[in-house]
DNA sequence: GGCAGATTGTGAAAAACTTAACGACTATCT
DNA sequence: AGATAGTCGTTAAGTTTTTCACAATCTGCC
């Protein structure tokens, strides 16, 4: 199974939570049944898109009918959270970090933070949102073996220090949220997300690829 | 001139203001001249990529040379600030707006955040990293005709009715932090970043997509 | 039971993006 | 001066992703 898996295109792979969560929101708003239009609508990405999507997980809908929420909605559970879930920690409780612990994941979600750290020793024992802060020193000793992905919300100096212990604790991805661009073993995984970048991209846009009627908007 | 920025690639737009970071970089460190070779191993991009972006804007190195450091910051700076600063503003300053208000923005930037808003009467009159923040009440009043994009982290909920206001109030791009997809007329841009789906993204990789030697990263 | 209208799933085409490969050129070493 | 190693810009090939467009087929109604 985890072969055949292996034809969803990264593209598509990308798209699935923001699928489960809205189709998540329809089910709750107790409708029953939406189209690939409506849903596009939604989401703001294309129809034949989410056709397209769905398909390679078979024929998820009804010709004429469209796709039943509640078999949509169990589908992805199954596809998505996949037996277990994934522990994270959260390296760096600052404003971002906070932002995060606040974040109410565990709704539609097959992650959970574990634990949070910090080498503040006024933050070291509380807890935020749940999430028992632990000083950085423990890093390795509560990380490994235990924790499959972190969060990295450190100051950029720090980053590729810290990097380096969580690789050596064993997680396998690590979400930066740092400017610095962090080196890793080829077989941990890394997402960058820089705040900066993404509003310099926004404005780059916005001066360069006006809007007009009938353009389309992208991620 | 600006007839002719449409030739490149948005793929190629979205990785400039990375670039301009390092390239920044090594510029304060002294460094004289670099090859993409470098430069792809700092930024985690394709050599061959990163000089086919250059190209698109003619021939910025020399073959069998590299790149000329301050040539190519100056030619940054002058595609990428283009004239004047754009003014942004945020809306909602809790943890995560706060977290971007501390970003040290105006270094090597374009852009900077004029004003916050805020409901809460104990954030409103005080400066958060040098932004002052302002009541919601008046955000037509202080954003019309002076704010060109706005950064939205405000509660899902109130993440409509803020656009709406934003738009009437004549700003041409939103940086959504919020779950919800808002919904706009067509020549305003959104970017949607959704650190929830940021999250379960990498998970469904992890557990899909297991790197092996040689595979590459992407963001 | 039958028909009008709706909507999927997908083949095929187009578009967008990345990567490999190489000719042309530079710098430096001996 | 010639040899060597390094590097760009670009052509061409490859890959991935999106989009079009429509037959197949289901629903809902009369």
């Amino acid at each position: 199974m985890d072969i055949e898996q292996h034809k969803i295109p990264q593209a598509t792979a990308k798209r699935l939570p923001l699928y489960y969560r809205f189709i998540n929101n329809l089910h709750s708003q107790g409708k029953l049944r939406v189209s690939s239009k409506e849903l596009s609508e939604a989401v703001k990405v294309d129809s034949a898109t989410i056709r397209r999507d769905f398909s390679y997980f078979g024929a998820l809908g009804k010709k004429g009918y469209g796709y039943n929420v509640e078999y949509l909605l169990s589908f992805f559970r199954k596809t998505l959270d996949q037996d277990e879930i994934t522990k994270v920690a959260l390296i760096g409780v600052g404003n971002l970090g906070t932002a995060f612990l606040h974040y109410n994941f565990m709704k539609n979600n097959n992650t959970k933070i574990e634990y949070a750290f910090d080498s503040n020793p006024e933050k070291v024992g509380t807890e935020i949102g749940g999430v028992p802060v632990k000083h950085i020193d423990k890093l390795e000793d509560i990380v490994k073996g235990d924790i499959t992905a972190a969060i990295l919300t450190v100051p950029s100096a720090a980053a590729q220090g810290i990097t380096d212990r969580l690789v050596h604790s064993g997680v396998s991805g690590i979400l930066n949220f740092t400017p610095a661009r962090i080196t890793v073993p080829e077989h941990i995984r890394v997402h960058h997300i820089d705040l900066s970048i993404e509003l310099q991209a926004l404005v780059y846009f916005l001066k360069h690829y006006p809007l007009e009627a009938g353009e389309e908007q992208e991620e």
